[in-house]
DNA sequence: CGTTGATCCTGGGCGC
DNA sequence: TGCGCCCAGGATCAAC
């Protein structure tokens, strides 16, 4: 689920409640969500420290300390979500709602794996279903974010100076590989997953599996307009909520509601009317429009 | 070096 | 109602 756009509309609703508070104390339930190197002991050096900044790369989510780095990589159910206990419906989550009754906020549950006390009494908790997501701890030394990204294969970042079609027709070198298997690589445009990638081949007019280097100029430059298209749309929307993912408030986002292709597989394409067909790629359903992106160009 | 496929988890939906 | 099976938005790493 959390893909560029849904982890920043978290980083969005995080940084303005987060910046300046401190971290008061951090409690992991379960330490499989925990990077093996954050493992041993390194954790109670984050508590009282003051919280710079909430910034991103690609999927990842980096709360900048005083003296360290947390990094959140949300996986494929992964929630972060801030919680004032003080609320009206802070407990709402576990008992039936009546009426008008509206429950954004998540009460820990046997999924939260990750408790933060802030020190103005609310929380931040990490919340994960299936345990793909992870939590890392850096010391903020100059350069150990950069190593880090460049540890996790990260590429261009969209929204940057970074994503330029020069460094973009570049990235494209030696790749022999289908379209859509492209744009899942993290180490091609980083924070591109399995719904934006099948929504940026339809914006741009390609089918996922056509070989990356098969493409004319135009038709990469193409690529690389729909791309931001799609991402930036997702954001202006909230992210896309099909299971999971909601907002640091808890809340769904909307952007489900704009897709062209992705999970809707039959139903007619909204530029042609040609129903959209979903096969299997490198593992990943995969949508597209047979009309709008023919095989053969 | 680039690419493919198996694998880590849990829960929801579906068919029987 | 219950059970088994398949599916799910990600990233890594062994093997080719």
């Amino acid at each position: 689920m959390p893909e560029l756009p849904e982890v920043e509309t978290i980083r969005r609703g995080l940084e303005p409640h987060l910046t300046g508070l401190t971290l008061q104390s951090l409690a992991v339930t379960d330490h499989k969500v925990l990077d093996i190197s954050a493992r041993d002991g390194k954790l109670s050096a984050l508590e009282g420290q003051r919280i710079e900044a909430v910034t991103r790369r690609g999927k990842y989510l980096v709360v900048a300390l005083e003296r360290h780095y947390l990094i959140f990589h949300l996986g494929m159910t992964g929630q972060l979500t801030l919680r004032d206990p003080a609320r009206a419906d802070a407990e709402s989550f576990e008992r039936t709602l009546t009426g008008l009754e509206r429950c954004d906020q998540h009460a820990p549950d046997r999924h939260t794996h990750v408790h933060i006390l802030l020190g103005d009494g609310r929380q931040l908790l990490f919340r994960d279903i299936r345990k793909f997501g992870r939590v890392y701890v850096l010391e903020r030394a100059s350069e150990q974010l950069f190593a880090f990204f460049r540890l996790h294969h990260l590429g261009l970042e969209p929204f940057t100076s970074d994503y330029n079609l020069r460094a973009f027709l570049a990235a494209f070198r030696n790749r022999t590989l289908r379209l859509k298997s492209l744009l899942l690589n993290q180490a091609f445009v980083a924070g591109v997953g399995n719904i934006y990638a099948d929504e940026a081949l339809f914006e741009a007019g390609l089918h996922p599996a056509r070989k990356a280097s098969g493409l004319r100029r135009a038709e990469k430059e193409r690529l690389f307009s729909a791309i931001q298209t799609v991402l930036e749309r997702g954001i202006e929307f909230g992210g896309t909520s099909f299971r999971d993912f909601v907002n640091s408030e808890g809340e769904k986002g909307a952007n489900q509601e704009e897709l062209y292709v992705y999970g809707r597989e039959g139903e007619p394409c909204l530029k042609c009317q040609t129903p959209i067909v979903k096969t299997v790629i490198s593992q990943r359903g995969t949508h597209f429009c047979p009309k709008c992106q023919p095989r053969r160009r």
